[in-house]
RNA sequence: GCGGACGUGGCGGAACUGGUAGACGCACAGGACUUAAAAUCCUGAGUUCGAAAGAGCGUGUGGGUUCGAGUCCCACCGUCCGCACCA
């Protein structure tokens, strides 16, 4: 009796609620079998998933899936990253709280992560922006503080005009905040810090521990912590040049080995030495002014052209006491990095060498490059910054960089200055500590007092939480909580006078940098339930987008462990998440309509193929253009709407379709081709296993004891798929497990209309081995064929099959026969059958004998089950 | 500028530690079923020459190592990404 089609949209709800009813996914700290804790980033409730969620949990649910499958006490979680500016917007927007949005948004988006068919448990469900979750990170931030790791101080600080508000260097990117694309300003400004250099080198050291990260962003990271060695070398100031109160400059280099090719020094605009000059010398003044205005926007400091100017103070070079260099105040040199202070050296540095063309410095080649000619050798207009030998350089003549760098060092170390040594040693970070504040309503509140006596007093943690006021107003740009008439105010926990509170909040980013820690004991009543915690972390699989190889991962990975060194009882645990993956995007062609607006997918219909495809406005009848393809953007309209794919398709059609084709870390286009496949093959694979189940061997039957060839054949063919399609899906290719689930049901439904002993018995094993294949993938249908293959229990609470060993590998093999490299033709024989047998089959192919041409055989060369090649 | 990744049919891609290149999917062509369409099923296909058998060429380009290279090495070209005055 062969069914009707198979009905996704309503089967998917009914076995939805099937796993609710079951409570299948809720994970319990004392299950039984090994942690796997599985993790993607959660999501920001901006108001509806997009096809970027659904290719993200997709992936992580067929993880947890199979992992559950396999034994794994699994814990799966979901929750809301619910706090930052696009709440506010939409407030001052629509005239509406934050907090309504928000909410409403995650009802939203929740019934839609719900109609995936996700294996999570909502019973950990938890969002930042509610008091619960962020009384706690207040708490957290009371212990960093008390460890000095949370602080407060004054400094240059990227401000966003736009949204009105400070942002980390992390959330600068080309200049423009990383939100509302507005170029970012340098203001000065007192602001929290979060101590994140403190960790410098053991977060730079411990990417190497990283071994399940991508490469790349382990890279990314180690670049972005950008540790150099180097040494920090005093210039003593020729006292008749040098301002009051100044006498030597203190420089930050790398390359103390290139001393003898100083050709002079710079300084930035606010360094000490530069101000000081500068109050003797008005066009001084002018130019750091200038140098400043020019600093406003990132963006202008990356175009801006070399500039300095000539202070007249000369300093004394370390290593020869008659020797003056030029000191200069330049525009390119950063006060927040090293000293603020540089030597250059043209002829080894094209910055240098720029500036010191166009200003007329001299030049002097220290490093003569392998294999140069030193008669010949000039520096023209490109700096030579490799490894060589050492020229001009009087003691360090004759030697490599590498080992002038070490003479030269241990000299400065030992010469003084004074009194104390003229260089010392010194490594230097790119990285900067972390500023957290932010200007706007709908983060979490710093829990922090400001008293004109005490100065600044943390709020005690037993009068945490410190809520946000419902009745904020949105009403014009700035601080809503600065500007509240009685929030800010209250009493001084230390002295009872009254004082303000901090009105900056936290970026969202301290937010997120700590709820899979949360999720391990949503409900503790400590931030931290150490048990819990200790059982559960490190992340097993953490699966999210490239877009935070820095910013969230940088900030998890030194929150965890600042965690932990606060005793928030993490602290055997340094890295937060064992393994990553990231995944790549999903794109969409582009439309445009006539007078160059962007449609929808869904307002153009396509006609044609390949070079002829063309589009058509379907509200006009006009002509349409097909654009590239691009990310899904809202801006460029290329969408399609998760929700009505489910509601037409199904959750599972989508969810293959995102798993199929393409490489998880690789791009994924959208197509409706791709999704119309994805489909077909929901209908065959039921149809398949409802036509097995009719003509099947009974449920729960035993093997026969005979079988024929076809059946045996088909149970190698499913043996083989079920456990190359497991290793696959550990190691996250996604795609090959697709590619070779497609396979077997091509054989599966080849031995279908064949009939011989035991074969319907072989079909009935591989239908089940394919539905619980494609159960982590397609959940649904692959419920709905297990009952239909006469079983009550979910497909979801079934172990992975294990494949036979005996039949993974083949009697017979085929070996590829070539003569002098080229391949002639093939044989098949036996698995066992030893090289001589094979040099024999082989020298005895027609094709083999044809390609000699009679010329005498030289050497044969067999690979065991793979190829001989025949030398001739 | 510095750092990194990648380059395979019409398209997405597969190919374990060097061992039958193009699995699988999409698109395409031919056929079956049907009054017809949809759905489904079968067959074909890298390219050139050839009716076929078969042969030549073929993984960005040029070289090299090897019995054998998509895979390893060198140089170059192209695409993409990250960082960017970091001393």
């Amino acid at each position: 009796m062969a069914s009707e089609r198979y009905n996704a949209p309503a089967r998917e709800k009914h076995w939805q609620q099937a796993w609710e009813n079951a409570g299948t996914f809720t994970a319990k700290t004392s299950g039984s079998g090994p942690k796997c804790y599985v993790l993607e980033m959660f999501p920001y409730p901006s108001g509806r998933i997009h096809m970027g969620h659904v290719r993200n949990y997709a992936m992580g649910d067929v993880f947890a899936r199979y992992k559950r499958a396999k034994g794994f006490n699994v814990l799966h979680p979901m929750g809301w990253d619910a706090f930052g500016m696009p709440a506010e917007n939409a407030a001052i927007e629509r005239k509406t709280h934050p907090g309504t949005w928000t909410y409403a948004n995650i009802d939203a988006m929740k019934r839609q992560l719900k109609s995936m068919g996700l294996s999570l448990d909502w019973s950990r469900e938890l969002a930042t922006c509610n008091v619960d979750y962020y009384k706690h990170q207040q708490a957290i931030f009371l212990k960093l503080f008390d460890k000095g790791l949370a602080y407060r101080k004054s400094s240059k600080v990227n401000w966003d005009p736009v949204d009105h508000t400070v942002l980390a260097n992390e959330q600068v990117i080309d200049g423009r905040g990383w939100r509302s694309g507005a170029l970012v300003e340098q203001r000065e400004l007192t602001q929290w810090f979060f101590k994140i250099t403190a960790y410098s080198d053991e977060l730079l050291n411990d990417l190497g521990t990283l071994d399940k990260w991508p490469e790349k962003v382990r890279l990314m990271q180690a670049n972005w912590i950008g540790r150099s060695e180097g040494m920090l070398v005093r210039w003593a100031l020729d006292a008749r040049t040098a301002p009051p109160g100044h006498s030597e400059l203190e420089i930050y280099t790398t390359r103390p080995d290139t001393l003898f090719g100083a050709s002079f020094m710079a300084i930035a605009p606010d360094h000490p030495l530069a101000k000081a000059a500068a109050e003797q010398d008005p066009k001084l003044a002018a130019f750091c002014d200038e140098c400043r205005r020019m600093g406003t926007s990132v963006a202008d400091v990356e175009t801006a052209e070399k500039q300095g100017y000539d202070t007249g103070i000369r300093a004394v070079h370390p290593f020869d006491k008659d020797w003056r260099v030029r000191v200069y105040v330049a525009n390119f040199v950063l006060m927040d990095y090293g000293t603020g202070a540089i030597f250059a050296c043209p002829s080894g540095d094209q910055r240098d060498l720029d500036f010191a063309r166009k200003y007329k410095l001299p030049v002097t080649p220290v490093v003569l490059p392998l294999g140069a000619d030193a008669k010949t050798f000039v520096i023209g207009d490109t700096a030579v910054d490799g490894d060589g030998t050492m020229i001009n350089s009087r003691f360090l003549d004759g030697l490599t960089t590498t080992a002038a760098f070490e003479e030269a060092a241990k000299r400065l170390e030992t010469a003084t200055l004074g009194k104390a040594p003229l260089g010392q040693r010194k490594v230097n970070y790119r990285l900067r500590d972390w500023g957290i504040s932010r200007q706007r309503y709908w983060g979490c509140p710093i829990p922090m007092i400001h008293c004109e006596v005490c100065g600044v007093v943390p709020v005690p943690a037993k009068d945490l939480p410190v809520q946000l006021p419902e009745d904020a107003t949105f009403d014009k740009p700035g601080n809503p909580l600065d500007r509240h008439p009685t929030w800010k105010q209250c009493a001084c926990p230390q002295c009872g006078k009254p004082a303000r509170r901090e009105t900056d909040t936290m970026d969202t980013f301290v937010d997120s940098s700590w709820y899979y820690v949360r999720f391990t004991a949503p409900d503790a009543t400590t931030p931290v339930d150490t048990k819990a915690a200790d059982y559960w972390l490190p992340v097993d699989q953490y699966i999210g987008g490239i877009e935070h190889a820095i910013l969230h991962l940088l900030y998890s990975r030194f929150f965890y462990r600042a965690m932990g060194d606060a005793g928030l009882g993490t602290k055997n645990l340094r890295e937060p998440f064992s393994a990553l993956f990231t995944q790549g995007m999903v794109t969409h062609e582009t439309y445009k309509s006539e007078s160059g607006a962007w449609l929808l997918p869904t307002e153009v219909e396509l006609k044609g193929e390949g070079e002829a495809r063309t589009a058509i406005e379907i509200a006009s009848g006009n002509a349409a253009t097909i654009g590239s393809v691009e990310k899904m953007s809202k801006s460029k309209k290329n969408l399609v709407d998760p929700d009505d794919i489910i509601a037409h398709w199904g959750a599972d059609c989508a969810r293959w379709f995102m798993l199929s084709d393409s490489p998880p870390e690789r791009d994924v286009i959208w197509t409706e081709a791709g999704v119309q496949g994805a489909g077909r093959f929901v209908q065959r694979i039921w149809r398949l296993v409802d036509e097995i189940a009719d003509k099947g061997a009974p449920t729960g039957a035993a093997m026969p004891a005979s079988l024929s060839s076809d059946a045996t054949e088909l149970r190698r063919t499913a043996h083989k798929a079920l456990d190359a399609t497991g290793r696959n899906i550990e190691s996250l290719r996604f795609n090959v497990a697709v590619a070779q689930i497609y396979e077997f049901t091509n054989a599966l439904s080849g031995a279908l209309p064949k009939s011989s002993e035991g074969l319907d018995w072989a079909l009935r094993e591989a239908a089940e081995i394919l539905v619980q294949l494609i159960a982590p993938m397609m959940p649904h249908l692959a419920e709905e064929c297990w009952a239909r293959l006469g079983y009550n229990t979910l497909a979801a609470n079934q172990p992975w099959p294990k494949a036979d060993p005996a039949l993974l590998v083949d009697d017979r093999v085929t070996i590829a026969v070539q003569v002098n490299g080229k391949r002639r033709d093939e044989l098949t024989i036996e698995r066992t059958a030893s090289n001589q047998e094979i040099e024999a089959a082989a020298l005895g192919l027609e094709a083999v004998v044809r390609a000699l041409e009679g010329k005498p055989v030289k050497k044969i060369i067999v690979v065991p089950q793979r190829i001989v090649n025949v030398v001739a």
